[in-house]
DNA sequence: AACTTATATAATAATATTATTATACACGGA
DNA sequence: TCCGTGTATAATAATATTATTATATAAGTT
């Protein structure tokens, strides 16, 4: 689990052209000049988005003569997304990365009863009641 | 189901900021002025931030005389994932939006066994075996 | 009423992303 | 070996995103 990994890819799949691309990539892989031709895109747009896709870890790349393969790694997207529905539920002091969160939420815990949050204090009671 | 959703919650999700907010929202339903103090970022980053998830659906906002309560919409998270999956599973014929695509990709399966992105046609039969 | 607190929003500057154009390079075929 | 095809990459211009600063608004407090 990385915050940065799950940025990753999210930036990937945030994109129009990206998603319509991953979509026909779950179709069947899938050439560069196919993609090009399917998606009415030139080719560099194409493989530069190729390119943020393979770094996100979302498609795999196979050189075949002048060709290149692409194919969407499924499993690995099953996988994250999976992996940060848990990170959702997660408590948070079982995540490593939000350490400082984690004890400045106590902090903010601690100080009941006070409705100020300037002074570092919140009706933390009330709160609990509410969610 | 709409690309243009999509694209909105993986942008609001494809921001490390946001990604941490929504972490400690998960844990409770907070105040501005809370995550402000726990995420120690300014108060205007954050209120922009939140706004972002809000346009994405991703959090609901509540008055509460001058304070603004944020709440994490986990269900629509859990749901718009799932979907999302749904919609990589999905066969091309099934999507209104991939009308286009899906006509242009079946002239394409059409012209097999010519090896020839250039003039429309590609080894569509090798592909498939392949994949 | 004046003051403080909590939040939103506008304006700005800095940075990042995207699409196009131009170029380079590898491979296969004539 | 020269040419066409397929792909990647660099350079550029256009656009979008982000964080800060400054300001506005609204509600509670003295």
């Amino acid at each position: 689990m990385s915050i940065d990994n799950y940025v990753k890819i999210f930036k990937a799949l945030g994109e129009p052209s990206r998603l319509r691309m991953l979509k026909l990539l779950s179709v069947r892989p899938m050439y560069v000049c196919e993609l090009e031709k399917v998606l009415q895109m030139s080719q560099p747009r194409i493989s530069q988005h190729l390119r943020v896709m393979k770094h996100a870890g979302l498609v795999t790349e196979r050189k075949e003569a002048q060709r290149t393969f692409y194919a969407l790694k499924i499993d690995y997207l099953d996988e994250q997304f999976k992996e940060l529905l848990e990170f959702f539920h997660a408590d948070l002091e079982s995540l490593p990365l939000f350490t400082g969160e984690n004890q400045r939420f106590k902090e903010l815990e601690e100080d009941c009863g006070v409705a100020q949050c300037k002074e570092g204090k919140i009706d933390a009671v009330k709160i609990k009641q509410e969610a």
